[in-house]
RNA sequence: GCCGGAGUGGCGGAAUGGCAGACGCGGCGGACUCAAAAUCCGUUGCCCGCAAGGGCGUGUGGGUUCAAGUCCCACCUCCGGCACCA
């Protein structure tokens, strides 16, 4: 009883593609390359997810449809492996999280394997292979070995840097430590987001509303001496170059909005001395005609940078940030117990106090008063922590009367508020904040601009007063690159001691031929009570080295998880190279990405870290072209199956959906219990209950989670990758739907029976499948079916494109003759989706292995085409009959036919035509009075 | 609050401004069978009607058009992201 059995079939190919090398890319490509890109994943315990199959299935689709028709494919996976679960793993389960990994990868491979994609496994990495670290931490020194030159936009090496006569006067260590500035990598010891919990700290990225992204721990706020990569240098860059890359709009905007730029102006405003004050204003602004607009503010001004520089009449006080470092200086002795206690009392609160008090603006007065540039005004300087000391100068100009913001706070505190922007065309309302672009009012020289010229306007004046210039800032924060964990790559980096083995200062990269720095044996790996990190406890001989005579500590910090997928693409290229980190002849072939796939969540950090180092590398001529990734595609998340929940009191009754407190406790009905009534979804024996109907993401909490492993066993993995690709369109949330896989499992079985006479005692081909040719309407149907999938597959329509298949296989199914001539083309067409299936049933057709490498059949314009069509007719847009005409009908022709169709003739009767439109092809509509 | 995305049968979904609901699930009916499963065939948006046929129908309300799920305006709901960035 020859039944379709994927348990059998599957291995069968799988093995057979391994041992025949089907889906080995070449080193370099011999036709026309796509280079089809998945986001690896990080090998977790749990195993593989049916997330990761949908965009791999998609990607593999595309994959072997492309090598079908004859274009050179890289198809590559590796893993994603170092990082903090596996190293929380091992903790729990003291296992080195060497071995945990070690583990977690095999079972992933085993499990992608058997899903049966066309990965070239010979190019398989994780990122904690030694060698792969090894040029990771090589990719590290070429950052610490760039600056960022403003006026040519690029990173050059730091040799290159020029040095001022000044510090070149002081000597070695002035140079030294100048081009230390300067690097892209550098070390700071700014305040850095500390997670006691998870003893490390976290980039600005993965702390979210004060706790950590990854498991919601309190994040503090302590200095640190950490490692940063200046990713603000290139945020022009990152914003204006992803124009020309083809990624979803929203991507793109995710990512615009978290790079942040914004232009303006940044000004100084002349702090009013105690005494005297208008004559030293004067004499301030006298020279700074002469001198120009400083570098660096002087202690004299405070400096602030605006978007809105139209605005600046509009000023009526000056907030600073609570840790602005004038703020001492400015604070009267009046006011100095109250300033001091608001500082310190913002200093406690974590970002979550602060941003959840966003309504309440809170702050005190300085005692300090600037003069307003142009006016001449005394302003009063507050001091409120909704001012950010990490965003532009950390202090602004306050323009109540067009800032929301500066409002409440002019509210709360009984400041003045002037207008001095108007919209153009209607009146405001005396309530409304106008934050718009009108035409200025009250503004003396600049009353009556408009606000675009204006701003431009009052910029170029400050500027040459010198009192101002053109500035940008940007929300995006260097990036925090050192981690105070055990599981992460070492950096290359050596710091100098002195006889008394305290650090000078001086830092030292490994030597590029004594790569990979290499983790060393640690019997507890656990982090510290204390941001010192683990590596801190390594044994002496990996920790204190020699060289030239000196002896240095090695750095203990470990870079993030993101450090290795920044960069994997590359290595996918040229995996088992020792000299280079790719080669340069392979890498131009095959670069950029032509298809990444992968799941929303990576829109900003991930793609973003990418791009940076990847224009670092371009920049350095390590790479051919400035963008990684051409083409980004998201797919949606799978939830799980989709549940009723009813509601109960505490007594046992039940409660509408609707009404149901917080008391009540939710539970799952069973969806035979419930039905739809109207808009909602109610209990069946009790009407008046509504039902809450919803998808949720999958969790183990939840227990909702499907697992591939048991979908396959059922159903197969065909059945899997086709039932992904048939839920819905690629990008969308969908529910998994058990009974969908169940229908999509019945389609493959179809498929089978085409083929296969399942009443035979072995596989033995069915006995309609005959080698007579096909009959035209047979022929018109394959050919559709194909020019369909091949569009479909070109769009990533593959839920459509697996519709068109069942159509040709319900077409096909009732046949007495079925002709060679139409089923192997279905076949082949069928591979991408369904690959094991479609390899049993060459097989059976008598056909030559593999049928993955078949050339995807072309389609015959000519089978496109009926040579009748039937088209609708309409009276006043009404559907009222249908007509058959020659395909190539022309309107006068369709109209001819319709007025003479007997039912709609019956219809004109008596009323008067006023216009008949006639589209070829597609319908009659004749429009009568009446 | 701001920015995205989405609302179409019982469910997942399909539809270059031109026949709404392809395809699948589920339901109903039939064939095969002693019976059931499996399989195959038919049918299936809602309402009225014996039927022929008619009416209604893509979140809500307006608009443009011979024609709107699709375009425009206003609103509602759900999902996702951001959140004092001056």
């Amino acid at each position: 009883m020859p039944r379709y059995e994927p348990a059998r079939i599957e291995p069968k190919w799988q093995a057979w593609w391994e041992a025949h090398g089907t889906f080995a890319t070449p080193r370099l490509p011999a036709s026309r390359k796509r280079y089809v890109l998945d986001m690896f994943p990080y090998p977790s315990g749990d195993g593989l997810h049916v997330g990761h199959p949908e965009g791999y299935t998609a990607t593999d689709i595309v994959a072997r449809f492309e090598r079908m028709r004859g274009t050179s494919v890289m198809h590559p996976m590796g893993f994603d492996a170092f990082g903090l679960p596996a190293e929380e793993h091992a903790i729990r389960t003291g296992t080195p999280p060497r071995e945990s990994t070690a583990r977690n990868i095999d079972t992933f491979r085993r499990q992608l394997k058997m899903l049966g994609f066309s990965y070239d496994w010979n190019r398989e990495l994780a990122t904690t292979d030694p060698e792969y670290v090894r040029w990771t931490q090589w990719i590290f020194l070429v950052l610490h070995d760039t600056w960022f030159d403003p006026v040519e936009q690029r990173g050059r090496p730091i040799a290159d840097l020029p040095i001022p006569p000044e510090v070149e006067a002081g000597g070695e260590r002035a140079v030294a430590a100048y081009r230390d500035e300067h690097r892209l990598a550098y070390q700071s010891e700014a305040p850095v987001n500390w997670c006691p919990a998870l003893g490390t700290v976290l980039a600005n990225e993965e702390v979210v509303g004060g706790v950590s992204e990854r498991g919601g721990h309190p994040v503090v706020r302590i200095p640190l001496r950490q490692w940063m990569l200046r990713i603000t240098s290139y945020a022009e860059r990152l914003e204006r170059e992803l124009d020309g890359l083809d990624w979803p709009a929203s991507i793109k905007k995710l990512q615009c909005d978290w790079i942040g730029r914004s232009t303006g102006a940044e000004a100084d405003f002349f702090i009013a001395p105690s005494q005297d004050a208008s004559r030293a204003f004067n004499d301030w602004k006298a020279a700074r005609a002469v001198s120009g607009f400083p570098a660096r503010p002087g202690r004299d001004v405070l400096r602030i940078y605006t978007t809105r520089p139209d605005t600046l009449y509009g000023v009526t006080f000056m907030v600073v940030a609570p840790e602005h470092p004038l703020l001492d200086a400015l604070t009267t002795e009046s006011q100095r117990d109250v300033v001091t206690a608001y500082r310190e009392a913002a200093a406690r609160k974590s970002d979550l106090d602060r941003t959840d008090l966003a309504c309440e603006k809170t702050g005190v007065f300085t005692g300090a008063f600037v003069i307003h540039p142009l006016s001449g005004a005394s302003i009063p300087v507050w001091v409120a922590d909704y001012v950010l000391a990490t965003y532009g100068t950390g202090a602004i100009m306050a323009v109540p009367a067009h800032d929301t913001r500066d409002h409440e706070f002019a509210t709360t505190f009984g400041l003045d508020i002037i207008t001095v922007v108007e919209p153009i065309d209607r009146v405001v309302d005396p309530d409304e904040r106008f934050t718009g672009d009108g035409r200025a009012v009250a503004s003396g020289p600049y009353t009556g601009l408009a606000t675009r010229a204006c701003i431009a306007r009052v910029a170029d004046d400050l500027e040459e007063a010198g009192l101002g210039r053109p500035a940008a800032n940007s929300k995006l924060r260097d990036w925090l690159f050192s981690r105070q964990r055990f599981w992460g790559e070492p950096f290359p980096i050596l710091h100098e001691l002195d006889d008394a083995g305290r650090p000078t200062g001086i830092v030292r990269p490994v030597e590029e031929r004594e790569l990979p720095v290499s983790l060393p044996e640690l019997a507890d790996f656990r982090p510290g009570q204390t941001p010192d990190p683990p590596l801190s406890r390594a044994p002496a001989d990996w920790l204190f080295v020699e060289r030239d005579g000196r002896r240095y500590r090695r750095e203990t910090n470990t870079m993030p998880q993101w450090a290795g997928s920044c960069w994997y693409y590359l290595r996918f290229l040229d995996p088992r190279n020792t000299l280079h980190f790719v080669d340069p002849e392979i890498e131009r072939a095959w670069m950029p990405v032509d298809l990444y796939i992968g799941g929303a969540e990576h829109a900003v950090l991930h793609l973003l870290y990418a791009r940076f180092w990847h224009k670092v590398l371009f920049d350095r001529g390590h790479v051919s072209c400035p963008e990684p990734f051409g083409r980004l595609v998201n797919q949606g998340m799978i939830l799980g199956e989709m549940e009723f929940t009813g509601y109960r009191k505490a007594e046992g009754g039940w409660v509408s959906a609707e009404r149901h407190g917080p008391d009540d406790v939710g539970a799952r009905v069973p969806a035979e219990q419930v039905e739809k009534q109207g808009e909602h979804f109610v209990l069946r024996d009790a009407p008046s209950i509504r039902v809450e109907s919803r998808a949720y993401k999958m969790s183990k909490s939840r227990g909702n989670v499907v697992n591939p492993d048991q979908v396959v066993r059922e159903h197969g993995a065909d059945a899997l990758r086709l039932y992904e690709m048939f839920m819905g369109p690629l990008e969308a949330t969908k529910p998994w739907s058990t009974a969908g896989v169940g229908g999509v499992r019945g389609f493959l079985d179809r498929c089978w029976r085409l083929v296969v006479d399942e009443r035979a005692d072995d596989v033995r081909l069915a006995r309609q499948v005959v080698a007579d040719p096909p009959s035209d309407e047979h022929l018109r149907e394959i050919h559709r079916t194909i020019a369909k999938v091949t569009k479909d597959i070109e769009a990533l329509s593959f839920n459509t494109a697996i519709a068109r298949m069942m159509e040709f296989v319900n077409v096909c199914t009732p046949l007495e003759k079925r002709s060679r001539a139409i089923l192997e083309p279905f076949i082949v067409i069928l591979a991408p989706f369904a690959p094991h299936l479609a390899e049993e049933l060459w097989e059976v057709l008598g056909k030559a292995a593999p049928v993955s490498l078949e050339p995807w059949p072309t389609v015959e314009e000519r089978w496109l085409h009926d040579e009748t069509v039937e088209v609708p007719v309409q009276i006043r847009g009404k559907l009222r009959g249908r007509i058959v005409v020659p395909a190539g009908a022309d309107a006068s022709a369709l109209e001819a036919a319709a007025r003479t169709d007997p039912r709609i003739t019956e219809l004109l009767a008596g009323r008067r035509i006023v216009k008949v439109i006639a589209v070829p092809g597609r319908l009659v509509n004749f429009v009568v009075e009446g």
